[in-house]
DNA sequence: TTATAATCGTACCGTGTAGTACGGTACGAT
DNA sequence: ATCGTACCGTACTACACGGTACGATTATAA
């Protein structure tokens, strides 16, 4: 054992770490103080925070690593889906995904991680890639993991499922944007029926044929 | 005429908000600093800067607003837009706009002011209404616009265009954030085919029948 | 129990920042 | 020509921040 006090460790760690965390969301990370964090951790001494972390910005680095590698939030698990057997199971899924999507950005986390990440992307470059490959990929293809499910089975033309992703999520995240981020933060609760709509127009784009899906919902 | 000395004066200001503009644009406003805005400016006395502003959050406000109303940039003119006659004609105006509005978001300005509006909207919130009224509204509009244009000729079906509207613009939103924002910042040239790829998506959603629109485009 | 590592308290350093003060200078409208 | 105004130059205030130093204190693993 190279390290004799891991509990206490562990635990003083943590609270850093999640008190950085309210605080770089709420924030930003330039106007956090290393003081603020101190009182928010309910820690004394400035040398307990350094015997942690190195710097100010590794332990910012540390909050957005943990906040999108370690905390499942900001994502549907695949596996939780059904298989795709016909066009009402897809258009289900579909719905269950966008809604549960939409949900999460209408969150305040999501907004908060996004703002940090964008404002910061210039000072520390390591974000961008670590944020892209994390919340929004893992949406994106989910999407198309459903779509080209339903592609095997026939259900659906051939067309450019990456496109077709791009516009749902998309389409979720304008909502998202302009309803509620980019307006005064009242936190009302989401619509979700503006995500039924964006699945609504996907929907319509999948099939030529349009008599093989009207009426297929419940 | 109250101002006596207005040419000499004008000058000096434009010559600050400009200055300030490209900082603020390009390191955010906490990480800009008035001396540096004065050296970019080729200014030389702090005195001539809160001259023409109280503070450098009023001069930071005077920027967003220059930025967002005054600077035709950032959105497309309708009227430029021909009539919508039939559906190769929405299809191309559909198109034109859609990659305008893409090459706009892959240039460095736009991910650039939607970074700064972001990060200091909890600091400014009057920020907020102000980007969020000209430039994602601005893009809706027309969209919305073009297609109750075609719905009036009967051209395409009646559904909600606003959420069409919203997949548009936010699969071009999403395809410009994954593929240039959150990426190693080399400026590759857009790739237009993406948008001309989600314009397809929301063509084959407007009709239900297909043959209709098939081999339309020039 | 005891040695050791973590935390406390507090003072401190160096630096950067927004904003002010003020006497002197160049310019521009009348 | 001249008077008011904008600008220059420089020094200054007051403060906040990231990070360090160091002796005293507490908790934990052995």
């Amino acid at each position: 054992m190279e390290q004799r006090q891991n509990k206490r460790t562990q635990q003083t760690r943590g609270q850093i770490r999640e008190a950085a965390q309210r605080l770089f969301l709420q924030n930003g990370y330039l106007a956090t103080s290393t003081d603020a964090i101190l009182a928010e951790a309910g820690i004394a001494s400035k040398e307990t925070l350094y015997r942690h972390y190195p710097s100010k910005e590794e332990l910012f680095v540390d909050v957005i690593k943990h906040l999108t590698l370690e905390q499942p939030h900001f994502t549907t698990q695949l596996a939780e889906l059904p298989e795709i057997q016909d066009l009402p199971t897809l258009h289900q899924a579909l719905t269950t995904v966008a809604r549960e999507i939409f949900s999460l950005m209408c969150q305040p986390e999501y907004p908060a991680l996004l703002r940090i990440v964008i404002a910061e992307m210039p000072r520390v470059p390591q974000l961008s890639p670590l944020f892209r490959d994390t919340v929004p990929k893992r949406g994106l293809s989910i999407i198309t993991s459903l779509l080209q499910q339903a592609r095997e089975r026939n259900l659906i033309d051939d067309l450019d499922f990456d496109a077709v992703a791009h516009a749902l999520i998309g389409g979720l995240l304008t909502y998202a944007l302009v309803d509620f981020v980019f307006t005064g933060d009242e936190a009302q609760p989401p619509h979700l029926n503006r995500a039924d709509a964006v699945v609504e127009v996907i929907m319509r784009s999948l099939v030529s044929n349009p008599s093989s899906h009207i009426n297929d919902m419940e």
